[in-house]
DNA sequence: TATCGCATTTCGCGGTACGAAATGGATAAG
DNA sequence: CTTATCCATTTCGTACCGCGAAATGCGATA
């Protein structure tokens, strides 16, 4: 219960990075040098550290989750389970206390967290879990057919790529991608978006598509774009969307697929490729068939990681079990 | 949407205060003195703090809320959103991955917490959140009725008491029953419970009921028990159970109400009283009317704060809209 | 190649967090 | 009522740790 780290999921510092600077029929990394959040180049092993871990805080984290697991804290439950020294353990409670995350309270005999601990949270649902998900399989499926991997997920009436293996690909045709939005319409990743989210999604988009004034988007186009998410998603669960060839850069193409939960599409995966050097009949061998794979993959970790999440219905635990006393009467 | 404290839940230094040691005809308090956990005289303010706060928690904090809000956050995003020094913010993401808190790679560029901040949170849910809603209201109750009104929440085949206003009412009968576990069959908030549970909720609690051995749960019983839970569910919303006469204390009586959300029981709220004190006929104006009001507050409380949650379906928001370019492509 | 932006590191000072020991509030037992 | 005991909280002086201005240097862009 406590493990809630899914080792296949988390491996950040194992496979993953193995994928980034390990690989060398990749890109043959000298030795793991520093790690800089603006670099391009894949790194992701900090090495070694400059600055040892600040011990303030990871001891107020520590109480933090105590008081978390605990439900109903008091001083002596916490030095029990942290073995932290308790003026120092008070000191925390404090401090926390002070910026709203517990309460303290004898009328209910302890201390407990507040829902302001949410906003240490809330930000990890959406991108931070997708990649989280996404990170080992895509940079795998990137080692095995070399081309490079991109996800997006919906924003605003485009997709915005916040994910991207052409640090690892030995042809990624740009520097990168991070941060573009390629349109609803014309993009790989917009169109399995549009295709296989829930109907009454996709008529909401669909509407203000229709109003807004930058799309030009009439009832011809949108007629044809119907019938062609309509061909999508029929093509069954290994169906994938193809990039507009009008668009740039012309000499690529980009195939994407959904990533899904339950009936929502949470973000979406691609692949681009130079369409001279995979010949039409062998795209569905060397490209579809390990996007799919990747693609499930992915919704596995996906699956796993909303359990721990409590999106989905079945939370409230109980207290944990009592130590206490049966009532008298 | 920063502001998800409801001032009206969340008064703890205001009201509910208040009504700890404003009360004067309630018990007359001199000065504020210290507020200790383990006190059962109802303080909560802590009036001042031996500790200041601890700068570098609350630094660490406010950064990791950040990167909450940023979903992917560099380190200029996080300087422009805290202010805080770069070598800070730096030292500090440093810490909050030690620890695992927060990840980065350029494959993304940039940091985002990992699903590790959960523990973090996890314990809000369930009897952290009941207090929150509770609290001020059954302060409120009790100030106005007068006799003590407690909280509780399943554990297992029995109620466990994890708030208790006691200490704010003169006529409170013992000195504490924090922490106690009444019944299931005979307390008043055990029936209340069982009496207002979803059906296959009911039906696993019997089973259970009927294998323990501590129980003595024969069927004659079981028939009878189903009948008054039966007879508590047609009292409609305003049905409240009653303990079993023939548990202690026998000069009193305690009245309990189910506390509600969607179809679920989240807990169970309860007054106890004097047979003597309260005429029969005056039960239906003197207790049941304000509890089931107080009931009513509560619940509106809880359903605010399951909003905040994500315990309930549409979670899963956008990333925050793009400063970003739009595709070339 | 040169230039620039920005993530990261250095380093020495100053204050702040540490925690053993003391305090005293509060309950439980007699 | 008094005593015993528990435990949350506070004191206080020292050691050390976090601070942040300034320096560094990687990577991107032209």
């Amino acid at each position: 219960m406590e493990g809630l780290s899914h080792p296949a999921i988390m491996a950040h510092s194992d496979e993953a990075n193995a994928a980034c600077f390990g690989a060398p029929e990749l890109r043959e990394e000298k030795s793991p040098t520093r790690c800089r959040t603006n670099s391009r180049r894949g790194l992701s092993d900090p090495g070694r550290r400059s600055y040892p871990p600040v011990e303030a805080v990871r001891r107020a984290l520590e109480i933090l989750r105590a008081v978390n697991r605990l439900r109903i804290a008091s001083v002596t439950a916490i030095h029990a389970a942290t073995h932290l020294p308790k003026p120092t353990i008070i000191r925390m409670l404090e401090t926390l206390m002070a910026d709203g995350y517990v309460a303290r309270d004898n009328m209910f005999g302890g201390y407990r967290v507040t829902c302001k601990v949410h906003e240490l949270t809330k930000g990890y649902d959406g991108i931070s879990m997708i990649i989280e998900a996404s990170r080992a399989p895509a940079i795998e499926l990137t080692r095995r057919i070399k081309w490079p991997i991109g996800i997006g997920v919906l924003d605003g009436l485009a997709i915005s790529i916040q994910f991207w293996t052409g640090a690892i690909s030995p042809w990624a045709h740009t520097s990168t991608v991070l941060g573009l939005r390629p349109a609803l319409l014309s993009s790989a990743m917009g169109r399995a978006y549009m295709a296989f989210c829930p109907d009454d999604e996709r008529e909401k988009i669909l509407a203000c598509l229709r109003t807004d004034p930058l799309q030009d988007f009439d009832l011809e186009k949108e007629t044809k774009f119907r019938q062609l998410l309509a061909r999508l998603r029929n093509g069954g669960s290994c169906g994938f969307a193809v990039r507009d060839p009008r668009t740039e850069p012309k000499q690529m193409t980009t195939l994407a697929m959904p990533l899904m939960f339950e009936d929502r599409v949470l973000a979406a995966i691609s692949v681009s490729f130079y369409k001279s050097a995979v010949p039409l009949q062998n795209i569905s061998k060397q490209i579809v068939a390990p996007l799919s794979e990747t693609r499930q993959k992915i919704e596995e970790n996906l699956a796993l990681l909303m359990r721990g999440t409590g999106i989905h219905g079945d939370a409230i635990e109980p207290v944990p079990h009592g130590l206490a006393p049966l009532a008298p009467g």
